[in-house]
RNA sequence: GUCCCCGUCGUCCAGCGGUUAGGACACCGCCCUUUCACGGCGGUAACACGGGUUCGAAUCCCGUCGGGGACGCCA
């Protein structure tokens, strides 16, 4: 039994959707995708959908919401329909439409595509362990596939813990098209049993993505690379449904710059850094744009008769994206995220503002009232006269603060240990709430732990954040630079000291 | 390990059977300049490898190698 896959008819309204998952802060990559399916839409006099998929209670950040809206209101992006503005598709909360999955989860358990399982999630460890010890791929065994309708009748009764599966063929092949590859195909034994609905009573992506896509009326799905393999279990779903697919356009994966998936630890993702650092989101947009090679570079006669500097090819505005990208032209090796040439990028943005536009630049990031007025009641006891205000609050308003090992190193410690140290509060303040008395404990918890006293555990994250051991008071100051800031700069010393390190070798 | 995707300068892109393989970032040099930056000019630097197909391959096919992704009651 082969699927195929037979492609929406072009007269349908395009509708594209992008889909973020509130767990965190919003992602760089959710802006690309972002702004792929924004262009792809309005290219085609289409609609583009913003829908938050908050299934996944145990990773909900409530806040998260409220800073995907704003990040990708920042970097010019605006949806036509989503949980705030609405629409004739809703509600866009994922988490609002339970009542939905579950209704077209019975359809699946009542036309056999579906199944229930029983199984704990511990058996299901230990089931994955043995299987990898046996080189095995590790997949659900099918155990819950075989149970008569009495057993499960039991169990229900018995009121069991269970999940909805996919009852995946277990011969043939699905194969399905991607617009920018081509055919692509699966064999039935490499495609998992996936969980649909899990025991909590919330869908998995893979249910509620191909439930909402379909009755949201998305015509596209443009999602990054890492779904392709998940994309025949979506095929097999629409099949279960009899629904008609969308097309599926997977767009390269952003990469660090080792070229693995683009990761917080190996590179800023949030965008609230990239905003609270100073980057311009037209620069931001216009980088994302080079990303994949969807625009065009300016031809020869182009450059003459516009008279384009060499480097304009690589500038352009959303606006332009609009008229001139190019979806067919994405190639498809991972590009890396290079923070350098994004700098750059924003250099050309910089000197391109008037001086007055600089200047209110300035005043809505790194000088705006609220920064300076979070940063004043921090010196007012320390200064002697105002002229001595930049003396200590130098680094709340600069990007490269390194100090000299004199200045972090504690006299008693070793640069190995310190900097090992460093790393583990850096993966403590990844994980810590950020206000004062969250980072302090979890700071004094970590100290206690790897017997690090609290002065040489503060001192050394004072040195890191502020380059000196005279600074205002940690705790505030950490809150007034901002979590993704003051991440990026731990980062950045661990990374730099690495590199030192390795010279010395 | 299994499956899938990908493979042009260090990085981002151009190239679609015939090019001295082009541009941008970065790097280096020169010019401009009281400094730095900006700007201008120039330079180093790539078709992963091996087989085919072809009069001719970076371009088409196959294999190898390399990179990446997925293999969760995460998305």
């Amino acid at each position: 039994m082969t699927s195929e896959t037979t492609s929406a008819p072009d007269s349908r309204p395009i509708r594209v959707r992008i889909a973020p998952s509130p767990t965190g802060d919003p992602h760089v990559g959710t802006a690309y995708i972002g702004l792929l399916n924004y262009i792809f839409a309005k290219q085609r006099g289409g609609q583009f959908v913003l829908r938050i998929e908050d299934t996944d209670r145990t990773r909900f950040v409530a806040s998260s919401e409220q800073m995907i809206f704003d990040a990708l209101k920042w970097v010019g992006l605006t949806w036509d329909e989503g949980p705030d503005v609405g629409g004739p598709y809703g509600p866009y909360r994922q988490s609002e439409r339970t009542g939905i999955y579950r209704e077209h989860a019975d359809i699946l358990l009542a036309n056999n595509t579906a199944y229930r399982c029983f199984c704990t999630a511990e058996e299901l460890e230990s089931a994955r362990e043995r299987q990898k010890a046996a080189r095995q791929p590790p997949r659900y065994d099918g155990h819950c596939r075989r149970l008569t309708p009495e057993q499960v009748a039991a169990n229900l009764a018995a009121n069991k813990p269970h999940v909805v599966r996919l009852s995946v063929p277990l011969e043939g092949s699905t194969t399905f098209r991607d617009e920018l590859r081509g055919d692509i195909t699966f064999d039935h034994t490499n495609v998992d049993d996936q969980v649909l609905l899990k025991s909590d009573g919330y869908p998995t992506y893979h249910l509620a993505n191909v439930v909402d896509d379909h009755l949201m009326r998305i015509t596209d799905v443009i999602r990054a690379e890492e779904w392709i393999s998940s994309t025949p279990k979506h095929v097999l779903l629409y099949n279960a449904f009899g629904w008609e697919l969308p097309k599926f356009w997977h767009m390269p994966l952003l990469r660090n710059v080792d070229k693995s998936k683009i990761s917080k630890r190996k590179n800023p993702v949030s965008l609230v850094y990239y905003r609270e650092s100073g980057y311009l989101p037209e620069a931001m947009l216009n980088f994302l744009g080079l990303m994949g090679g969807g625009m065009a570079q300016p031809t020869e006669e182009e450059i003459v008769s516009k008279h384009l500097n060499t480097k304009e090819g690589d500038i352009f505005s959303l606006a332009e994206m609009l008229e001139k990208y190019d979806f067919k032209r994405i190639s498809l090796g991972g590009p890396v995220f290079d923070l350098v040439k994004l700098k750059w990028l924003n250099g050309e943005y910089i000197r391109k503002l008037s001086p007055d536009a600089f200047f209110a630049a300035l005043r809505h990031t790194i000088l705006s009232d609220d920064y300076i007025q979070a940063i004043a009641p921090l010196i007012q006891a320390r200064i002697d006269t105002l002229g001595q205000f930049g003396d200590m609050t130098g680094f709340f308003f600069s990007d490269n603060v390194l100090p000299p090992e004199t200045v972090w190193l504690p006299k008693k410690r070793t640069f190995e240990d310190t900097v090992a140290f460093a790393a583990e509060q850096l993966a403590t303040l990844e994980a810590a709430a950020w206000d004062a008395a969250s980072i302090e404990t979890t700071l004094k918890e970590l100290g206690e732990a790897k017997q690090w006293s609290v002065k040489e555990n503060f001192m050394l994250l004072r040195a890191i954040l502020t380059g000196s051991t005279t600074s205002p008071p940690l705790m505030e100051s950490l809150i007034v630079f901002g979590k993704s800031r003051s991440l990026d700069r731990l980062r950045r010393f661990l990374e730099t000291q690495k590199k030192l390190a390795n010279q010395r070798k």
